[in-house]
DNA sequence: CCCTGATTCGC
DNA sequence: GCGAATCAGG
């Protein structure tokens, strides 16, 4: 069956059904790719091809750091791949070992006026100082109390830009957060893109899940 | 587990 | 040149 890309072109094999990359795929391609669109989500569009097909691509026509911020990375990674040689291989030589992973634990004090953006481009900054619940306590557990005041200065912004769904809108890929009291109208559940394996955004993950540390003893 | 891009290497 | 497989990171 034919089907229509979403410029509404009909999409085309190439005789021999292959996709190339004709001048005007490649035009997307780097079209998108300027965008800061996803790999995927250039091949998507493209159809016809992976995402290692574009990436792949990417890299021979040279345009690969997109140009900006965003994710840069920082140096290539040497990540050579074991060769099989066929002459005999020596019992097992453990290669690498991990680097140690010297970790600092945390400075409670330094805050740093820093502009983020959480996924939604949004930008959460101050606020930090009005954290705390005003009315009503929140919800369900964590009843935050040790949990970072970043973490909680993010949620409250957050659920200000919730999507603010019902329990029926919930999906795999929506932030299951309630918010308010579910006796009461005034009940919601976060409803952001998940972050990935959670059932919870970014900033309720946050809050959600503790190290299981700091919870300990809250005289209450 | 989901996703990113980066690299290698047989085709 | 191409892109699957793989790697490395979030």
């Amino acid at each position: 069956m034919a089907w229509r890309d979403p410029k509404g072109c009909l999409a085309r094999e190439t005789e021999g059904s292959h996709m190339s990359w004709t001048d005007e795929r490649v035009e997307t391609l780097k079209k998108m790719w300027g965008d800061g669109q996803s790999a995927s989500q250039i091949a998507k569009e493209l159809g016809g091809v992976t995402r290692n097909a574009v990436i792949g691509k990417v890299h021979r026509l040279g345009l690969s750091n997109r140009a900006g911020t965003g994710t840069a990375v920082p140096a290539a990674k040497p990540a050579l791949k074991e060769k099989p040689s066929e002459t005999v291989e020596a019992p097992s030589a453990k290669p690498v070992s991990k680097p140690a992973p010297k970790a600092k634990p945390s400075m409670a004090v330094a805050i740093k006026e820093e502009l983020e953006l959480d996924e939604n481009g949004i930008p959460i900054s101050a606020a930090r100082r009005a954290i705390i619940p005003a009315g009503q306590p929140l919800p369900p557990q964590p009843s935050a109390n040790e949990i970072s005041p970043e973490a909680l200065a993010k949620v409250n912004e957050v659920e200000k830009t919730a999507k603010r769904l019902t329990l029926m809108e919930l999906t795999e890929k929506t932030c299951k957060w309630p918010v308010g009291d579910p006796a009461t109208e005034d009940f919601w559940f976060c409803g952001l893109p998940v972050q990935q394996g959670k059932p919870y955004c970014e900033a309720h993950v946050g809050v959600a899940f503790q190290p299981m540390s700091a919870r300990r003893d809250r005289r209450r």
